[in-house]
DNA sequence: AACGGATCTGGAAGCCCTTCCATTGTGGCC
DNA sequence: GGCCACAATGGAAGGGCTTCCAGATCCGTT
């Protein structure tokens, strides 16, 4: 049976008092410390399972100069932000490796000028021991944190517009080249792609990826229409490049949201997926699985991400030498291709 | 421009020997608290400014026995239960709730023995203020810290094995109401359902809606096929529904999911929706607006469950007194109906 | 039996704040 | 001009923990 829930907390004091010995014994014993006798070790620790002693992170924090907590900051300014889920996922791995290093997580959404604020004092106010840093866009100022601050910064993939020290990123190019490279495995030779924003470094490293695998093909790349990652967007862009490219028979999107736009666009233009034109698309969220015909995609280890980020920021926290990591893409063949 | 960031720390001591006063009268400036000049007041801000100084949370959380901090706490045996939509517009509305109050979220999943192992030690060392409590499924361990501890907890949604002192829910019996009497106003008449697990107190919930609707028309419920609340449960239930009531003409889904994959069975038996069978989901997830055709579901307000979560549990920790709070859903209509 | 060494032990200082309280200073009022 | 009330001030005592250090204990050696 399981201890009451004593309503008063009891301190280290206390257990040390209970137990017979001073108060630095009894912290000895609670951090595994050597130079405690067999003897006084187990009446301390009988002494805590009465008390139903937990020490306090505060005080011990404040001791240690160690938060014993880590923030994952998720840098947006739109406050749906989360109802992606690519953050959910994202959010479960980091939880996942801060379990196995036993830290807090502190979830910071900074979407508004008061969010951000208070993500720089609770920075600066060392209340955790590093940052984990997504969705971090160009000229965010977050990203100081990462250049003139004293706490160790992970990027979740690279900004667009400096090389942090310390980041985590997915192979978009390389994704984007093994999807480019299917559609021209499949035979199809007129392909054009649906790119991202180019203000971020996940939209030019696909587009990157594309024009990469159509020259390596001796083909000429085609300059990519833009749409904002929504799949209305991509609709959208879709109809230019028909308009442009009529004749075209291969699309890489940028994303999973933006292909399934163009699968509507197509369907809407009377063309049949995949008999005259083979779509991939990128991320392979659950959408991917939902669109008709289901979508051919890159899978992204977006949960992986999440957990190597924490595990760096752990590896720093230790002092442990790490740099930069790039997770490896694959590509998930569906019904599009 | 904004301050350096300095590299060391300052602590109040050196704000207040920088501005010339005692230590008590630089916190008393910082907490906005009264006897204090207005030169000495001037004075200390500008040590502050340039000292770039930022109160440490660690110490004065331990004064004041205030962590400044929330836990919200995912209850679920599946570590991928945060990739679910739910969840992420829950933790944003909690976001920005705890952001209004100047709280800092500490997000844990208990996934896990040793997760839930770490939240009740949260729990118990005072780190936080209370906790919010998602997803608590029957017999949930964790549902203890809100009997026996005495830190205050708030649930998101009821659990189904006692009524908590505070909590937040979603109307489900009030939203499956309306969604099955909407299938009646559509004139179906032989109108089945698709009940989630009943050691939910959600399915239960949305089960009883439809059995008053269906007795308040005169009409007799039929017992549910029961799923998981996934897609495929959806439908392997509405395959075992077409076998026992060939006839019908209607289905209320009790989530998304399952109703999405009603959706793919009846079309998979040859029945057209909704000429022949009337569909209405529960949730109004993203996927409710993929299906094809659209769904017509409840839309249930998240975003706002979260809120309302943070908000309840600011004001029990600022001795107010607040109740239990019950949110209303609506209904979407789409072209499943 | 005396000694060097390693192993325990507890006192005390410190981490950075808040807050109580006694003290000093100020203004108003009779 | 003296007295009272009240605002302003700083000293000091916490809050609960870690850790340094000096002193006490114990062991095996010679």
């Amino acid at each position: 049976m399981a201890e009451e829930l004593p309503h008063r907390h009891a301190t280290l004091d206390e257990v040390a008092a209970l137990a017979g010995v001073s108060r630095s014994v009894a912290s000895r014993v609670i951090n595994n410390a050597p130079h405690v006798s067999r003897a006084k070790r187990e009446s301390v620790e009988k002494a805590i399972r009465k008390l139903g002693y937990v020490p306090d992170p505060k005080a011990r924090a404040l001791a240690t100069r160690q938060a014993g907590a880590a923030a994952l900051v998720i840098s947006r300014d739109d406050p749906e932000v989360l109802a992606d889920p690519f953050f959910g996922q994202l959010v479960a791995g980091v939880a996942g490796a801060l379990e196995e290093a036993d830290l807090h997580m502190m979830l910071c959404v900074a979407a508004t000028p008061r969010g951000r604020e208070r993500v720089e004092r609770l920075v600066r106010s060392r209340a955790v021991d590093g940052v984990m840093l997504a969705a971090s866009h160009e000229d965010d100022p977050l990203a100081r944190i990462a250049k003139e601050g004293p706490l160790p910064v992970v990027f979740g993939g690279r900004p667009v517009d400096f090389e942090p020290r310390w980041y985590v990123d997915i192979d978009n190019v390389g994704g984007a080249r093994d999807a480019t490279e299917h559609l021209l495995a499949r035979g199809r030779t007129r392909v054009v792609t649906i790119g991202g924003p180019l203000d971020t470094e996940v939209a030019r490293a696909r587009q990157r990826g594309y024009r990469e695998a159509m020259t390596l093909a001796g083909l000429t790349p085609r300059p990519p229409e833009i749409g904002d990652f929504s799949e209305a967007a991509g609709a959208a862009a879709m109809a230019r490049l028909l308009e442009a490219h009529p004749d075209l028979d291969g699309v890489f999107a940028a994303n999973d949201n933006m292909a399934a736009g163009a699968l509507r666009a197509l369907r809407g233009a009377g063309r049949s997926v995949p008999e005259d034109v083979a779509v991939v698309g990128f991320d392979d969220l659950a959408v991917a699985q939902l669109t008709e015909p289901a979508l051919t995609t890159v899978h992204q280890p977006i949960r992986d991400l999440g957990r190597e980020m924490a595990r760096m920021l752990v590896g720093i926290v230790a002092g442990r030498a790490v740099g930069p990591l790039i997770l490896p893409t694959h590509l998930v063949e569906r019904s599009s291709t």
